[in-house]
DNA sequence: TGTACATCAGTGAACGCGCGTTCACTGATGTAC
DNA sequence: TGTACATCAGTGAACGCGCGTTCACTGATGTAC
């Protein structure tokens, strides 16, 4: 990194409290869920008064968006990361388990309950197709031994939101089938509907994208 | 009904207005979520004031437990009233989505971001296997073609959930994967991650659904 | 190296707000004789 | 049918609370000459 050198003093300071703010707001949510984040629980916390966050973030609004975006932005360098070291979709599936497993909070920020009303900002959106490329990617990788269906033929003629990549319909197909599967598994392990169960979720989880894979 | 008769006016009355504080409570939740639910603006919509309220609830977490145990009958209401009328898995889960598209924030607060430390009384529970039963009933009946996999087992050997229901391993894997692909597609679309991505998320749903029965 | 000035982190008081909840009460509705 | 009493819905004032946010300020840190 060559540019540390022309960091001061001062900015460094600034971006060191900044994140600490960051991993205190992220215990609150852990603790209490995201609707309960404060900003003076935050400073007293650290020992400092309320208005003092104000030198860090332009107030609540902006610390919950750069939370979210943080989160994308952990969740798209883990994909890049597993598939750079040849992960399959399956092992992008199960990294996002770990990932997910990691800091459930993290996870429903970015796929629970919407608030109704709030809008992500588009950068938002980027990091999000980032992360759908790497899993056209993984899905394109795989071969496909079915003939096409209905639906295939369907996202043939919607396929603007691969955003170019040259996938055929049935590794889109693939793809969102990746995202229901993966979700539906892990958030109902996460939302607690699996306890008292006492089958191992995991193995429902693989047994999920074994299906997806072999397809 | 003969009990009608023995209500007495005044009991009437209260079950109405306990009936229109729920609507009220509704109609806030979706605009703001579950978690903005406030018992003075419930009130204050109705034109009376806040501590009336506490005529018809204890406070607001009894109001929200209701609301919850509602929200989990009507969802079991529903599934008997399909099943009933002759349908199969893949109706159920059409008949699932429709009750979840009617009312989205209902469907979250069943399904959607747990708070932590908040625990579902007993009751909840009951209702949540009343429509498992009914999943199961609807999972047995069709058809397997397929060859037993190691997770048919595992689940052979941790079915006390099924609750003495008879289904074969099979079926209670096709339950489960029916829970996990129905919500998968729902709150992925439900929460907005499909927006701007043109395909029909209906059909989605359907073609992960047609993969569960085909099995 | 020392002085004058600018930058900026953090404080404490204050703002208005809405929340859940309690309490003593009024007044209407229903019940018993 | 009329009177005496009990029940109960709803009110208004008050409680303490924590919230986000603003403002004028102090004091430390950095910069320029």
């Amino acid at each position: 990194m060559p540019e540390a050198r022309t960091e001061t003093p001062r900015e460094r300071y600034r971006t060191q409290v900044r994140a600490e703010i960051k991993e205190h707001a992220w215990e609150q949510i852990a603790a209490a869920g995201a609707s309960a984040l404060s900003l003076n629980a935050i400073a007293k916390r650290m020992g400092m008064s309320g208005p003092a966050l104000y030198r860090y973030f332009a107030g609540r609004d902006e610390l919950i968006t750069e939370l979210i975006r943080d989160a994308y932005r952990s969740l798209a360098d883990t994909f890049k990361a597993t598939a750079a070291s040849g992960a399959d979709l399956s092992g992008l599936a199960h990294a996002l388990r770990a990932w997910a497993l990691a800091d459930p909070q993290r996870y429903f920020l970015v796929f629970g309950t919407p608030v109704p009303g709030y809008h992500a900002p588009d950068n938002i959106t980027e990091i999000a197709s980032e992360t759908m490329a790497v899993i056209l990617d993984a899905s394109a990788a795989l071969p496909s031994d079915r003939p096409a269906t209905d639906f295939d033929a369907h996202l043939d003629g919607h396929r603007q939101w691969a955003d170019g990549h040259p996938a055929p319909a049935a590794a889109l197909h693939r793809a969102l089938a990746f995202w229901t599967r993966v979700h539906g598994a892990l958030s109902l392990e996460l939302a607690g509907h699996f306890t008292g169960m006492t089958f191992d979720p995991a193995l429902l989880f693989a047994a999920e994208l074994d299906d997806l894979s072999g397809r």
